[in-house]
DNA sequence: CCAAAAGTGTTGAAACTACACCCATGG
DNA sequence: CCATGGGTGTAGTTTCAACACTTTTGG
């Protein structure tokens, strides 16, 4: 392809924060670098961006190639452009942030290592990937609390419990089991199915799914998620 | 400088949705361009980045260069990646909105011709510039219910009936009165100036100011201006 | 004295917070 | 029968929405 314009160029890549729950804390997915530079240190999944595909495409091919991934919850979060970020030349990269639900890197990782970790707890990371996980986790958390996309990182059925400790492991706070679940069911996007989920020694949970046909028809109406 | 990976690359440049107010409308201010493609149309301000230069100075750069704006508020709004989106050849932009004072744009404008619309009444725009305008309109409107960053469209000392115009104009619909000011009061962040107002046949209005440390300190504690 | 925008309080409704006990189950 | 998490209601407080008249000025 020709260049119209020749200037050096800066180099363009995406980076995955991509987010997970355990039941217990908020994780994130990275993967260990096989190549220099950083070699062997952990990091965002991501990769070079090819002239032919759009930035989204670019996301999800390197989350595909990189960790099995596909079909996630995806969204463009920032665009990180310092001179020196990347040590070889200059690299700008577009960060996107996912959501997954448990279960699903089962896949085949690429021969390249992926790991879960505690986002309370997390290793040191190559280029300024710290950067961009603290940029997601403030989004996630701004989102969550006016946009109902906790039911992403939650298997398709679940209880009102399961999605209040997921809210309190985003936030970081306890929350009221009384006023949670009035709020969650007061906007009537909760689904309660036939089924109970039974774990242990005491009163099964009644089960729930989300309802993403009614929550377009109030998106459009210009809503808010709060809780 | 030394291309460590051989591929195409993208060419990467910087738009610059800039909005002002003129007291009824919420304005947007567009460039006429010299050169083809999209010689003569209008357009956003906004050209390619520099491989030594971060986004951001990029964004300032090109609009100081452009329409003579210094020192406004900016802010990075999303990055645009359609494959298409430049007719000659791939090309990826990183999109600011900015948000600028009256009477800001009295520079000399590079010879380039620039130029307020307001935005309700745009003229067709080159590229895909109209879908950032777009995008940085829902933006700018949800910002502003949450964020006091109206105060950088007004002049420095401002009425409330002049900020309340400002949101209703954003926002697009009437606000009451007496609830507006309550509400515009009740955070403390606005100072009452000794000054008054004088526009007419009828009561001066107080003057105000934006209390900028104020409001860092309180934004340090996690907060939250609504209207 | 008239026209025009500035300024100001109250009330009923709705939403929010805090809080404690009984229920269903498995072991 | 006991341990465990599931499930429910209310009262006091705060916030929100709706609404109309008086004040100050210039002409």
């Amino acid at each position: 392809m020709p260049h119209t314009y020749e200037y050096p160029r800066a180099a363009l890549t995406v980076d995955c924060v991509v987010f997970g729950f355990d039941g217990g804390e908020l994780q994130a997915l990275l993967i260990r670098r096989g190549l220099a530079p950083f070699k062997d240190k952990w990091a965002l999944p991501g990769g070079f961006v090819r002239v032919e595909e759009t930035l989204d495409d670019a996301a999800r091919r390197e989350l595909e190639e990189e960790t099995g991934l596909r079909e996630v919850f995806l969204e463009q979060l920032y665009t990180f452009g310092s001179v020196k970020r990347d040590p070889r030349e200059r690299v700008v990269s577009v960060a996107y942030f996912a959501l997954v639900k448990p279960g699903a890197v089962t896949a085949a990782t690429d021969a390249a290592e992926a790991k879960w970790f505690s986002v309370s707890d997390l290793p040191s990371l190559a280029f300024d990937h710290v950067d961009i996980l603290t940029t997601a986790l403030t989004r996630l958390r701004g989102k969550l609390t006016y946009q109902p996309i906790g039911f992403e990182l939650l298997p398709p059925k679940f209880t009102l419990t399961q999605l209040q400790r997921l809210y309190e492991a985003v936030l970081g706070e306890p929350l009221d089991k009384r006023n949670f679940r009035k709020k969650a069911l007061s906007y009537d996007l909760l689904i309660a199915l036939k089924e109970k989920h039974q774990d242990g020694p005491h009163r099964p949970a009644q089960l729930f799914r989300f309802d993403p046909v009614k929550y377009e028809r109030l998106k459009k109406k210009g809503f808010l998620f709060e809780i």
